[in-house]
DNA sequence: AGTGTATTATTGTGATCACAAAATAAGGCG
DNA sequence: CGCCTTATTTTGTGATCACAATAATACACT
C-alpha cells in the first residue's frame, strides 16, 4: 500500500513540472467537463488516493482553483463547486461578453491559415457531436475552438480571466445541456470562421458575441431558481 | 527559538480564519502597496519568518497569488511580481476599462447617503496626500476610493476580476509616482462623487473611465521599455 | 420505531522532515 | 586579478505527522 521511491521516478527529467500543476490541470479538465457535481464537497485527500498523490499537491491545486473562482470554500472549510444561480450567470454572461469578443478579435491579428484549417476541423468534429446528441464531445469541442482562438492572442492578461469564467460556467454546461439536449444550439462557429477567412474583424467580434450569448442565454434559462 | 502550543491560542475562536487567509491578506496589502519589487524573487522561508509562521500557510497564500497573477513564478520555480512591459500595461488598462466603470456602474444602484460621505471623506484625504506629495498615502486612499465603489456592486464575478487587475498593475503605480511625482495627477474622482450626487450614471461611468485612463496613460508611458 | 446522546471516523490545517535542484560561497589555477 | 571547478547553503516540493473541528455512526432510552 505504501509506495516508496516515487521521487526516483521524476527527477531523471529536469524540465519536469511540478506535481500540484498536473493536479491542477486534471482538475481543471474534470470541473470544465461538468464531472464536478455543484454544491457536492469534495475531500483532499479523496482527490489524493484517486490521483495517486499525497494531498499535498492536492491542496495546492486547490487552492488555486479556488482563487480562480472555479471552486468554492464552505464554512465548513469543505471545498465545492458553487451551486448556480441566475443573477450570478447572468454576471458571467456579462464579464464574457465584455472580454471574449475583444480577445477573440486580438487573436485575429495573428492568426495563419493553418490555425483557420485546425478551428474548422474542430468545428467538424464538434458539428458531428451536435448531431449525435454527444454532449461530453460538444463540451470538449467547444472549449477547444474557443481557447484555440484565444490563445492565439497571446495575452497574458485577458485570457487568464476568461479562463476563470469558464471554470465558473462550465460545470452547468454539462448539466443544462444534459438536461434540455443540444438540438437548438445554433452554430456561429461557421459565421466565425468565414469572418476569419475574409479577415472581416467586425463580423468575427460579431460571430463570437452571438455565439456565447446564445448559450448563456440558455444557461440563464435553465439553471436553478435561486 | 521554538514555538510550542501556537495553536492554543487559536483554537478559543470558532470562526478564526485560517492563517494562510492573514498571511495572503497581508501580501495582497504589501504588494498594493508596492512593497515588491519587481524581478526581485521573495523566499517561502523569509515571508514565513517575517510573518512568524511557518511556510506552510506562506506557501498556500503564494500559490494563491499566482493565479491572481499578482505573483510570477519563474523557470527556477522561484515566485517575484513580474516585471512590467508596455505592452502588458496596455492589455491592463484596456482590461480594467473592460470591466471597472461597468462594475461601478452596478455599484450604483445601490450607494447610499452615507456611502457617498464616506467617499468623500477618503477623496478628501486623497487630495491632502496628493497636495503633500504622499504616494504611500495617495495610493492607499486611490484603492480604497475605488474598492469603496466596487464593493458596493456585490458582483461575485466582476469584483475577483478586477481584484486581480488592481495586484497586477499597483506595484507599479509606486514605482512611477514615486520617480515622477504626484502633481500631474488631475482629480476626477470629484467628477465622480458630483455624478454619484447626481444619480447620473453616465456622468459616473464616465468619471470612472477618465480616472483609469488618465492614471494608467501615465503608467504606460513611464513604465521600462520591453 | 423515533429521537437525542455519546462514540468513532473523516477532514482541513499547520508544522516538520527529506531531498533534489539551484544559488551562493570558497578555493584553486592561470 | 579573472575564470573555472568544487563545497556549502538555501530553497521549493512532496510526504508525513499532530490535532481540533466537523461529519457520520452507533447506541441507549422512551
Amino acid at each position: 500500500m505504501k509506495k516508496i521511491n516515487s521521487r526516483a521516478a521524476k527527477q531523471s527529467s529536469q524540465n519536469a513540472q511540478p506535481v500540484h500543476e498536473r493536479v491542477y490541470a486534471e482538475l481543471c479538465d474534470s470541473i470544465l467537463a461538468g464531472q464536478f457535481v455543484p454544491g457536492v464537497s469534495v475531500t483532499l485527500r479523496g482527490i489524493a488516493e484517486k490521483l495517486g498523490v499525497s494531498p499535498m499537491p492536492v491542496r495546492e491545486a486547490i487552492r488555486r482553483l479556488v482563487a480562480e473562482r472555479a471552486l468554492e470554500v464552505l464554512p465548513n472549510r469543505r471545498v465545492c463547486v458553487a451551486p448556480m444561480t441566475r443573477t450570478r450567470m447572468r454576471e458571467l454572461n456579462h464579464a464574457r461578453l465584455s472580454l471574449e469578443p475583444e480577445l477573440a478579435s486580438l487573436a485575429m491579428d495573428s492568426i495563419t491559415k493553418t490555425d483557420i484549417r485546425n478551428l474548422r476541423r474542430i468545428d467538424e468534429e464538434l458539428n458531428q457531436s451536435l448531431r449525435s446528441g454527444d454532449v461530453d464531445a460538444y463540451i470538449r469541442c467547444n472549449r477547444n475552438f474557443h481557447f484555440g482562438i484565444y490563445e492565439l492572442a497571446n495575452s497574458p492578461v485577458l485570457c487568464p480571466l476568461v479562463s476563470s469564467l469558464w471554470l465558473q460556467f462550465a460545470p452547468f454546461t454539462r448539466i443544462v445541456f444534459g438536461r434540455i439536449g443540444t438540438e437548438e444550439l445554433q452554430d456561429y462557429h461557421a459565421d466565425a470562421l468565414d469572418a476569419l477567412r475574409k479577415k472581416d474583424k467586425q463580423a468575427f467580434r460579431n460571430a463570437i458575441t452571438s455565439d456565447i450569448s446564445e448559450g448563456m442565454d440558455m444557461l440563464v434559462e435553465h439553471v436553478q431558481r435561486e
